[in-house]
DNA sequence: GCGACAG
DNA sequence: ATCTTGTCGC
């Protein structure tokens, strides 16, 4: 657990959760972390965010982040650490949760928001790794991924920007966002501090012809290369 | 060629 | 996440 000031003049501090190493500890956070409804995040302008990405290297794992605005990117880093352990659905916070935290530390520039490949809200316990990412950071979060983890709904329309909602149990949790006409949806999933709508409209005004956000891409591009 | 897509 | 071969299309 790491302390966080809430801010300069406040008395008061918050405990940021952290990253438990066992599947019990996570999943009792991610309860409390789903339970929690922190004051909603929107954009002011066009955001500065931070798109965090992981890969499977040789010896471990390789995380990068990138800085961008809108689809244009700024800046971006890559951190290397061991596996903490297999992947596990669900779970997905225990392998890659603590690198890719460092990764976004590792940018020394606070972004407006997290934009992470992963779910948010579309979790069995409503907390998936983009939510826990931004609780863990203190920072607004929305996660996307190719397909739902656990919601369902109808296709959105053909055209770009075109969107549907999808649910878990009666809560929209994310949308199906056509980021560009011709390829399958991507998946905007709410996370900390963010709603569906405000997840897919960060994916789109992050999106530039193809179907993945440029940030994203370049995060997914900067892990790989590091291998 | 690069991106989407099957599986 | 990763691997891998091929087809289609702009």
């Amino acid at each position: 657990m790491v302390p966080v000031l809430a801010g300069a003049g406040s008395v008061a501090a918050v405990t940021a959760p952290g990253w438990p190493d066992d599947a019990v500890a996570l999943e009792a956070l991610q309860d409390r972390l789903a339970a929690q409804r922190p004051p909603p995040w929107r954009p002011a302008g066009e955001p500065l965010v931070a798109a965090v990405a992981a890969a499977d290297g040789g010896a471990g794992l390789v995380a990068a982040a990138v800085l961008a605005r809108g689809p244009r990117v700024l800046a971006g880093t890559t951190v290397t650490g061991p596996a903490p352990g297999p992947y596990a659905p669900s779970l997905l916070a225990l392998r890659e949760g603590p690198l890719l935290a460092a990764a976004v530390a590792a940018l020394g520039r606070r972004p407006d928001v997290l934009l992470v490949a992963a779910a948010g809200r579309d979790h069995p316990r409503r907390a998936g790794l983009a939510l826990h990412l931004g609780a863990a950071l203190d920072l607004p979060s929305a996660g996307v991924t190719d397909r739902p983890l656990v919601a369902v709904g109808p296709e959105p329309g053909p055209a770009r920007g075109d969107t549907a909602p999808l649910l878990a149990v009666g809560e929209e949790v994310a949308r199906a966002v056509r980021t560009a006409p011709g390829v399958r949806p991507v998946v905007a999933s709410a996370g900390w501090r963010t709603d569906p709508a405000t997840a897919a409209a960060l994916v789109l005004s992050t999106t530039a012809g193809v179907r993945l956000p440029e940030p994203l891409r370049a995060a997914r591009r900067r892990a790989r290369e590091a291998r």
